[in-house]
RNA sequence: GUGGGUGUAGCUCAGUUGGUAGAGCACCUGGUUGUGGCCCAGGUGGUCGUGGGUUCAAGUCCCAUCACUCACCCCA
């Protein structure tokens, strides 16, 4: 029979890979928090319109990475492509805004962009994502930032580089895009790459993150967004950098980080990686302050960030699991029954480990129990099985001994002294 | 969507000017009557991505196709 192949761009995560993911949502529970963070969780699949709205219209990831398709009624669906537009939805659904108070939520899940894959970037991907809304205070900001570094730091990631900028509001960011609309037009219009040229017109602020040497010169001279906010915006930043700056977190300004998703203002930031190839940031966020009430909410500010586990994961040392407490080894058939209730026995009482199927040489079990890491081997054999009892044989030195059944499972803190497994 | 690279054993890869396929690791067995790791010996395992073409002969050359991969664009 022919083979299915798996989907281009969707991959299969086993324990090796998977381990690193559970070890990032169990930190992100424990972190997040801390903050006074409660998981939200959301659906994957909204109407399309969701994104179109939020994301906007014109941006790449609307105009042509969406997994989109009609259901069977003919409705637009899309695989939500990020996470922020379902959450946001859902707090608008749910109606539990109150004017005045800040709803803090975490959220974890696969995202999906149709894109070429490459190191770091996949059609189905995984991001961590943390949202607050009702809060306008530069403190929020500050925390939101302070929060991702704590996370990340307990992932032991510490060498990661943090940069901020500020993109202005909705009162000072139509004068900023003139004054670079102004400036582009001044510039001889060979001089700026193709893609850039359209920039330009569509959003002249992207022209400001163009990776071509060429644009990139030109850009040096770019009416700076810092000349250029208003007071309050200014204000505000300066405040986020000081708190930041206070709790010790290590960062950079970049005045040419712009964000590819349109709904976000004021401060918008990045964390990113020199390890893991061309994909270099692991996370990425900032304000929203408009986004709410564009999607028929409450008109309460947010902000918020999405870490792409992925590329964390690309990071992390492996994650080694518990050693198993024992491997039982049958050589003998006429003892599988018995063994296999030592086994449950065993487990019932929070020990873990393998039971060997069938029976085999002594020397095969042992190599697979040694390849098993397991710390004890339990033998039953012909004598064993006669005799009603077990060799327990310590993997991590030589020693071994014979006992009976029941005395193993009444003394099991004698046989397996490491204190590992819960429940004992 | 655009450009480059790669498809040979389960994995990582050799394979000469075209001449009938190899290593390391892994796996299994043995070296011990019932004692693992290290070592030693042996063994299992390959439609050479797929289809077509050139040739006496194709892993090797040509064409097509599929897959994977890196990068651009953009993003986590």
């Amino acid at each position: 029979m022919a083979r299915i192949q798996k989907i281009k761009g969707f991959n299969d995560l086993f324990p090796e890979q998977s381990a690193k993911y559970a070890l990032m949502e169990q930190r992100a529970r424990e972190v997040f928090g801390r903050y006074g963070f409660g998981e939200l969780r959301v659906p994957v699949l909204e109407r399309t319109e969701l994104f179109a709205r939020s994301i906007g219209e014109d941006t790449d990831v609307v105009g042509k990475e969406m997994f989109s398709f009609p259901d069977r009624r003919g409705r637009s669906m899309t695989l939500r492509p990020e996470a922020t537009a379902g959450v946001v939805r859902a707090f608008v659904d749910s109606g539990l805004h109150q004017p005045g108070r800040v709803s803090r939520y975490y959220t974890f899940g696969p995202m999906f962009r149709y894109e070429r894959p490459q190191m770091g970037r996949q059609r189905q991907f995984h991001q961590i994502n943390a949202e607050t809304f009702g809060a306008a205070e530069p403190q929020a900001d500050a925390e939101t930032l302070l929060m991702l570094a704590a996370f990340l730091g307990s992932l032991g990631l510490d060498d990661l580089s943090f940069e901020l900028n500020t993109l202005g509001c909705a009162e000072c960011r139509p004068a900023y895009r003139e004054a670079l609309t102004g400036f582009f037009g001044s510039l001889d219009v060979n001089a700026l790459c193709e893609d850039c040229r359209r920039r330009v017109k569509t959003n002249p602020l992207r022209v400001l993150d163009c990776k071509v040497p060429g644009c990139r010169d030109l850009v040096k001279d770019a009416p700076a967004v810092s000349s250029h906010v208003c007071a309050g915006c200014r204000r505000h930043f300066e405040a986020v950098l000081e708190m930041i700056s206070a709790a010790g977190l290590k960062h950079s300004l970049n005045s040419r980080l712009v964000r590819g998703l349109d709904y976000y203002q004021r401060t918008t930031f990045e964390v990113c990686s020199g390890e893991i190839g061309a994909q270099s940031a692991v996370a990425g966020g900032g304000r929203y302050d408009g986004l709410v009430a564009a999607l028929g909410g409450p008109d309460v500010p947010g902000i918020g960030f999405a870490c792409g586990m992925d590329r964390l994961a690309m990071l992390l040392d492996p994650v080694l699991d518990p050693e198993p407490d024992f491997y039982l080894a049958v050589l003998d058939n006429r003892a599988e029954a018995q063994a296999a209730l030592l086994a449950q026995r065993l487990r019932e009482r929070g020990l873990g480990g393998e039971l060997g199927y069938g029976a085999a040489s002594l020397k095969s079990r042992l190599r697979q129990a040694n390849k098993n890491r397991a710390r004890t081997c339990l033998i039953i054999g012909l004598e064993e099985f006669e005799a009603g009892t077990v060799l327990v044989k310590d993997m991590t030195g030589h020693g071994q001994e014979s006992v009976g059944r029941e005395t193993l499972l009444d003394k099991l803190d004698r046989f397996f002294p490491s204190p590992s497994g819960p429940g004992r």
